[in-house]
DNA sequence: CGTTGTTTTGATCCTCATCAAAACTTGTGG
DNA sequence: CCACAAGTTTTGATGAGGATCAAAACAACG
């Protein structure tokens, strides 16, 4: 999924505050087919595009994108592969409460913040343009397009993160793992591809800790939702073969 | 804590579709000392809060100031009482997924999206002041320190909803209390009042909803605390007496 | 002062966590 | 290329935290 790394740099799997590889700009695919920033502005203002898209940076399994505690200079949109947002906590405890796959952004949440509040950690070898956040400001300023667009994303991040209050709150686990599904399902959709069979890019323990479950649990819902002849699964390859099944979950007769 | 409502208009309690009493222009308090509108601007900048706000509403507990599914024209500043914003599901469940005292704003979530995506109620007899979203987008445009304050002001809302997922997904059911009592107490110390002691505004059940948690849980963890020495608790009224030992439950040694 | 909603407390149950171990996958170095 | 090591996933047995069911004490309200 990820060009191979250039000879002569080593190349370190274990998350590590190695500096990355950047590039000198983004991709065509960036500007042309809103890909990169799912922003759509009329023809004569595209130009600040360029603008705003300064560079793109590599990313190795596990390695971080940005660090919770850091000045806040860039936004990421996620141009391959994929990533997880995650918090922690002063006691070590940590907590996933997103994944961002391509043609997402990240780092949205620490908009006009001094810091970022989470970590932006790759869950493969993946690519991501960096986006600076003076200068979308500055663009934003003298655009209220471009504005609306950016706190429409803004919203539906908030949206999104209010749901999944109520996923973790008031949703047994069966709800959880089928909304997720559902969820990235639909997500693989909007990108132009299957949403019936795609590959998940995160561990059963990366689910888990979204769900605020166990990651034995995620496996044993996993194996049941199989043999119910929801779903097919076998290790991160998963099929949808029972969309209304699995939607049927999410509103359980218990309730 | 409200003046009381004008003889001649009956007073219902139950969330009802009645139209609310408003007033024709906010308190000067909002534009004197940021009470209701938790934004500072430079001097010359303050005049365009006058056009900001322009009403303040009255609501009776229990009432909706705004529901989700609406279309979004005004955000709301907290100005006396307290409210709580709740996300429903299509199969009638509900959960609050935040509270909003005096001095801070509502609606936030729905900012520049077409609808809101909570309904936004009442606890008690309450105040708020009414924000035009248009007006404050123009004069938003207009000044980038206005702007950025307002980003400032989701960029919080963002990092509390992701804390709120952490504790939900990660913390037991005595921490989330103890995280919940001491995020209030936090709150009314930057109101300028007792973080110490201080009367809930809301039921255990909306604090069990809050929490992701049932209200006999809430009740029982409750009187452990003041078993224990950590609380006074009558009824409503919370006295925190040993803020350490609070404090402490948020790392439990399990973990 | 009865009615209704809120809170407390108790007894029991169930979902999911925990502990444990084996099957399997992936990456590494010889 | 194979063998070993480390990480991931599955499956089983057991346990605990919090939910559920039930009812009484208490406060608020008309």
């Amino acid at each position: 999924m990820l060009v191979s790394v250039q000879p002569g740099e080593p190349m370190k799997v274990m998350p590590a505050p190695s500096r990355r590889n950047a590039a000198a700009h983004p991709c065509e695919q960036c500007f042309q087919s809103r890909f990169c920033l799912p922003i759509a502005l009329p023809q004569d203002e595209l130009a600040c595009m360029r603008d705003i898209m300064q560079a793109t940076v590599r990313m190795h399994k596990g390695e971080a994108l940005f660090e919770a505690g850091q000045p806040v200079s860039k936004l990421y949109s996620v141009h391959a592969g994929s990533f997880k947002s995650v918090v922690g906590s002063p006691d070590g405890r940590q907590q996933i409460v997103g994944f961002h796959v391509a043609g997402e952004l990240m780092g949205l949440e620490s908009f006009a913040m001094r810091t970022f509040a989470t970590d932006g950690v790759a869950l493969e070898d993946s690519e991501a343009c960096e986006i600076d956040v003076g200068t979308l400001e500055r663009h934003a300023a003298a655009s209220p397009a471009l504005l609306h667009q950016i706190h429409g994303l803004i919203g539906n991040r908030l949206a999104c993160a209010q749901q999944n209050q109520f996923a973790l709150g008031s949703m047994h686990a069966e709800e959880r793992l089928a909304r997720f599904l559902l969820d990235l399902s639909q997500r693989y959709r909007a990108r132009g591809l299957s949403p019936d069979a795609f590959v998940l890019s995160m561990t059963r323990q990366d689910i888990a800790s979204y769900l605020g479950l166990k990651l034995e649990t995620v496996s044993r819902l996993m194996t049941r939702l199989h043999r119910d002849g929801i779903l097919q699964v076998e290790q991160r390859r998963v099929r949808i073969t029972n969309r209304d099944g699995l939607t049927a979950l999410l509103a359980p007769p218990g309730h």
